[in-house]
DNA sequence: CCTGGAGTTGTCCTA
DNA sequence: TTAGGACAACTCCAG
């Protein structure tokens, strides 16, 4: 048979610089297949539509790069591959690791089964160090970012170095779906507005990536603060899918040493930390997504109510900066971190609603949609996580927005029915006397609406609610 | 087992 | 105007 080649799978590392499998193959074989297979078996959270938006413009973006070499398929891993050994000659399987309990498991399983028919080799393609290695001392997992971080991962061996390659793909000729075989953009709705705001694919996060370098990082530990700042990275989509890994990010951002405060680097490379906290979170506690860490908030008597749920999903709470905040995801699919923690702050301890909800939320619209870092953070905002907010700290959306939006320019730009509100209001609309209202013909309650709930109330009824949990 | 220090990102009140 | 302490204790972690 001339049909002999080695199978690289595609999952959460859709690139092919430093992909650590791509690398030992083209070291080993020549002819190289790569496939990418839409997975939802036995997963207990399917794509958000970001993310499957995300997804197929990176499956195309991908498949070009390989010449339309990308085998694609939809169903279970197993049979798939299974079938593809029965029909070619197929000398040796590899892969990056993924780290959801889900795939963990999928992966364990169908390592066994593949490997009695061909060799089967896994790497590390997304992580800076594996979550069993880090361990404290009496091999338990930490549970506090700062003795993790500081203990745990800095006095270990340092990250991986990244590797380049140029790979030559097998011109095969196996049938396989198309990316809109996929039907990821079935919904044909907001995704296809909302993906305008990227460009996806892996030179973009590259791009991204140059950008920050040169724009961001210079004052990332003060800037990154401030919504209207470009002192963030805007990476976290890009680093989900593996289109840029972390130790790429970690050594470029180190080259700078000469040229940026030891701060801004030490600061950027702990965001890196506490992706792989969360990661490390994730492996641990599998139940992360579903469970209260600190099970004693399961008798927290959280609120339901259908209307604050959507008032704070569409941006409509009368809360300008919260309202912004909501407005930018919905708009462009990505939310700044300040106004994550603004905005999760006021869902959990203003509403009162449980941070499932949010969760849910931010998984659909999220173009950075992570199982670890979504489900870690919001159980961080809602004071439930290993190493939480503590549940008195609340954050007060009128103080945080003259804080981090002092010029207004953030709530203006998602909330553009404020533009002509004297600035001594913008943070307070309903404050704003009635002849100032009609003067700039802003109605109240009409074109923008009045809080939702008093701050000063539910922040008291909050910390009353909090306060069962004692004890 | 004991001990002491520490824990991402805040707010509010008081002096 | 501003700086400092209270908020609430508890668990984590390392020596």
């Amino acid at each position: 048979m001339t049909n002999e080649f080695s199978l690289h799978w595609f999952r959460q590392d859709l690139r092919l610089s430093d992909n650590p499998s791509l690398n030992y193959l083209s070291q080993k074989h020549k002819r190289i297949v790569c496939v990418f297979i839409y997975d939802e078996v036995n997963c207990n959270r399917k794509l958000g539509s970001a993310s499957k938006t995300w997804l197929h413009y990176s499956l195309l973006y991908l498949n070009n790069k390989l010449d339309n070499n990308l085998l694609i398929f939809k169903g279970n891993p197993e049979s798939i591959f299974l079938d593809l050994i029965k029909q070619n000659k197929i000398t040796e399987i590899s892969w990056n690791r993924c780290y959801e309990p889900w795939r963990v498991e999928r992966d364990k399983l169908l390592k066994k089964t593949l490997s009695k028919h061909v060799e089967v080799k896994t790497f590390n393609g997304s992580l800076l160090w594996e979550p069993w290695e880090v361990l404290k001392a009496d091999s338990t997992p930490y549970k506090i970012f700062t003795p993790f971080y500081q203990r745990g991962c800095l006095t270990k061996q340092p990250p991986r170095k990244p590797i380049s390659n140029n790979f030559s793909f097998f011109n095969h000729k196996i049938k396989s779906l198309s990316v809109n075989g996929l039907k990821l953009l079935d919904n044909m709705g907001w995704e296809n507005k909302v993906v305008n705001h990227w460009e996806i694919g892996e030179s973009f996060a590259e791009k991204q990536m140059n950008n920050f370098l040169k724009e961001g990082l210079g004052d990332y530990s003060h800037g990154r603060n401030f919504p209207n700042k470009l002192n963030v990275s805007r990476i976290s989509p890009y680093l989900h899918w593996g289109q840029i890994s972390p130790n790429t990010l970690w050594y470029n951002a180190e080259k700078l040493q000469q040229d940026v405060e030891t701060i801004n680097i030490d600061i950027f490379k702990s965001e890196l930390g506490w992706r792989e906290f969360f990661y490390n979170l994730m492996f641990h506690f599998p139940n992360i997504q579903s469970k209260n860490l600190q099970n004693k908030f399961d008798k927290f008597p959280w609120d339901s109510n259908d209307e604050f749920l959507k008032s704070w999903q569409k941006g409509l709470t009368g809360y300008p900066i919260i309202d912004a905040g909501m407005r930018e995801l919905w708009k462009t699919g990505y939310m700044h971190n300040r106004l994550r923690m603004i905005t999760g702050s006021f869902l959990v301890k203003n509403l009162l609603l449980h941070w499932q909800h949010g969760e849910k939320w931010f998984w659909d619209c999220l173009f950075d949609a992570d199982y670890a870092s979504n489900s870690a953070s919001w159980q961080w905002v809602a004071g439930t996580g290993t190493d939480a907010a503590p549940y008195f700290r609340i954050f007060n959306p009128i103080t945080q927005g003259k804080k981090f939006d002092p010029e207004g320019e953030y709530i203006k730009k998602y909330v553009p029915e404020l533009k002509n509100i004297p600035h001594k209001y913008l943070y307070t609309p309903w404050e704003c006397p009635s002849e100032i209202l009609s003067e700039i013909n802003l109605k109240l309650g009409v074109d923008y609406p009045f809080p939702v709930v008093d701050i000063k109330l539910s922040r008291a009824k909050a910390l009353k609610a909090f306060s069962i949990l004692k004890k």
